[in-house]
DNA sequence: CTAGAATTGGACTGGTAGGTCCAGACGAAG
DNA sequence: CTTCGTCTGGACCTACCAGTCCAATTCTAG
């Protein structure tokens, strides 16, 4: 725990981790196995259990959360600049294409699926990302709100939460039916209906 | 395969089916265990495989089917009478109820999350699903757009397509944070955006 | 240089749980 | 009653893989 790492340490950590990513994404959850890591990153056991006391359980958790920060950090910038509609639609472009080129395999999904959700620690990787996702969206809805380019009743917390919901699960239905047309629907619809609840075109 | 049951196989295969689901919905799917699945039900090692050649993920296959019939049953009658706004309200209190009760614990994500979704019968289980759930919705916004209550020039089935992306979202991030707001949000702002589509209130 | 800590290699252990097997009980049909 | 196929009990097998352990080595500080 103590972060009492040297340079080195936490070179090999980092290697670890980002081992056990690929070889999530390449092979899937379902064959992941510590040997596996340990044999594509050139370590031992005891490397691995020295990084990761707590075996497996945290060794995922640490993948999870590089996985987490990918999903935004994909997004960037267009997330953080949601300004314009124009804006908004690369955005809602750069957001299809990222998950298109996934394809079926979304590794922070598959990860989450097989952590226990009960742990504190798995819990909050997912929360904090929603919450950050959620507010940049937040905060995008607001800023077309106060060019009045949104109706200024317009609840934007409600619209972000929704918002965030249809790509929750656009993706998820991409994940099981291997078609990205709800995902798209679901951006669609939900910028279409902030462009029509502005007072006057 | 064969279907060469006798009523009582057939009995006890039902019996093993149920237990599995009791089991993944009582204490999870981390610790699902055949033997568990075998003492609850009062059945043997050579039963299982008898009636499920393919071991565990031929049962979970099994367990899957069942919840996923139980998502649709649990929204009737309402998801069938989608005819007026109260109706549709009645139907999205429904599902709120539906899967505030459920809480934490999604049984048929659970299952898919464990299934190989490679296999064509997880996927097809999966797409028949939301397949039947997203032709239901089609068919509600249809009878409100001839009813003159939704804009003639909406599109309908990607309006549809959209509402189950944001409620599948909705159940997802319920199952992450433990919040149900998303679930709302993504169902009240769908209908609002229907209503206000409305030529003349 | 030296001491102590951090890092590394890899053999070994141990519990688990999915799957196999066969002998015997049961039940339907003639 | 006999026969054949279905159904059942449960012991046994065994592959697997997370996790342990300790000795060896390499850093870093003083």
């Amino acid at each position: 725990m103590a972060a009492t790492f040297t340079r080195k340490g936490s070179a090999t950590r980092q290697r670890i981790v980002e081992g056990a990513a690929a070889e999530i994404r390449e092979r899937g959850i379902a064959v992941f196995r510590l040997d596996d890591v340990l044999a594509r990153t050139k370590t031992s056991k005891s490397q691995l259990f020295h990084y990761f006391p707590q075996g497996k359980e945290e060794l995922l958790l640490a993948v999870a959360r590089l996985e987490a920060d990918k999903v935004l950090s994909d997004q960037q910038p267009m997330l953080s600049q949601l300004t314009s509609w124009p804006a908004f639609q690369a955005w809602r472009d750069r957001v299809v294409a990222r998950y298109l080129a996934q394809g079926q395999e979304c590794p922070l999904h598959i990860v989450f699926s097989q952590l226990d959700q009960r742990t504190p620690g798995a819990r909050a990787v997912q929360t904090e990302l929603m919450r950050k996702w959620q507010s940049e969206l937040t905060a995008g809805i607001r800023h077309m709100q106060r060019a009045g380019e949104v109706a200024a009743e317009l609840d934007v917390e409600r619209a972000a939460a929704a918002l965030l919901a249809g790509i929750q699960g656009g993706v998820l239905l991409m994940l099981m039916t291997g078609d990205i047309t709800h995902l798209e629907a679901a951006l669609d619809v939900a910028i279409d209906n902030l462009r029509a609840s502005a007072p006057a075109a």
